[in-house]
DNA sequence: ATGGTCGTCTTACGA
């Protein structure tokens, strides 16, 4: 089984890019990401023609998230626990966190605040939305050691100084600050590992590229797209791989898909 | 060719 994640930065600008990759990739699960749109201008139609079943969370011009599958979508979730945090005025659940169980794995398509700067209250959100996550996916394994879980998306945190192009651009901004490391690490201490390193390593290995300054051609990026998956998942992990092909052509998300294989 | 931001509720804002 195949299942993949990618942050597509509007599903409407992006649907005939994501129809040809589904098509060309033979992908089972796809988690999506920046979908842009409420749930009447979700394009479902063109999914739906390829075989695909979908479900969507999307409020408006915003966030958005997406888990398309042709192997099941059962039990579907609008967040991670009762108590994901909220934002905005007035505060609100933000469409960040949807999770169905699909081919038997319960598969979690995230996209993580990106905390803005340091000093910004969106900051301090992105850093509780994660700790949060980290007492959530705990308990799931706490309830079940053998749950097959995925939890894939953009996480908007580079773990390692080799997740970056050039730290000391870097310097004092979000994605590499020690809590956000330090939040992020504790899920993966917490027994959900990154599948996908041990089969992409770096240096110079990213997800995603600025769209200006030419930053892809440059190879300017950041790898901040994962998949973490529970020991029972991860021990199913064959094979897996960032398509960078992707992020080239004409009107390309600046995110890469990452795609893994499980037996 | 991968080539000097992009997407949205577009002249402002988030990423």
């Amino acid at each position: 089984m195949r299942i993949a994640t990618w942050n597509v930065n509007s599903i409407r600008s992006r649907i005939d890019r994501v129809v040809a990759w589904l098509e060309a990739n033979d992908v089972d699960v796809l988690a999506i990401q920046e979908t842009k749109c409420r749930e009447d201008q979700f394009p479902g139609l063109e999914l739906s023609a390829l075989g695909y079943e979908y479900v969507h969370f999307g409020l408006n011009q915003w966030n958005g998230v997406a888990l398309i599958s042709r192997v099941g979508l059962e039990d579907v979730a609008m967040s991670y626990a009762d108590d994901q945090p909220h934002f905005g005025d007035p505060a609100h659940l933000e469409a960040r966190s949807i999770g169905a169980t699909c081919g038997g794995v319960r598969v979690w398509s995230f996209y993580v605040p990106n905390g803005r700067t340091l000093d910004d209250p969106h900051y301090t959100y992105k850093l509780a939305w994660l700790e949060r996550l980290h007492a959530a996916s705990s308990q799931w394994l706490a309830d079940d050691p053998q749950a097959q879980i995925a939890m894939v998306g953009d996480w908007n945190v580079a773990p390692t100084d080799e997740d970056v192009w050039d730290m000391s651009v870097f310097e004092g901004h979000t994605h590499v600050s020690v809590p956000e490391r330090e939040a992020f690490q504790a899920i993966v201490d917490a027994g959900y590992a990154d599948v996908v390193r041990p089969h992409t390593p770096g240096p110079g290995v990213y997800t995603y590229w600025d769209y200006q300054q030419l930053a892809f051609p440059k190879k300017r990026g950041l790898r901040i797209d994962f998949i973490l998956a529970s020991p029972a998942l991860a021990a199913r992990v064959d094979s897996a791989f960032i398509d960078r092909e992707e992020r080239k052509g004409k009107g390309p998300s600046d995110h890469a898909p990452v795609v893994i294989d499980i037996s």
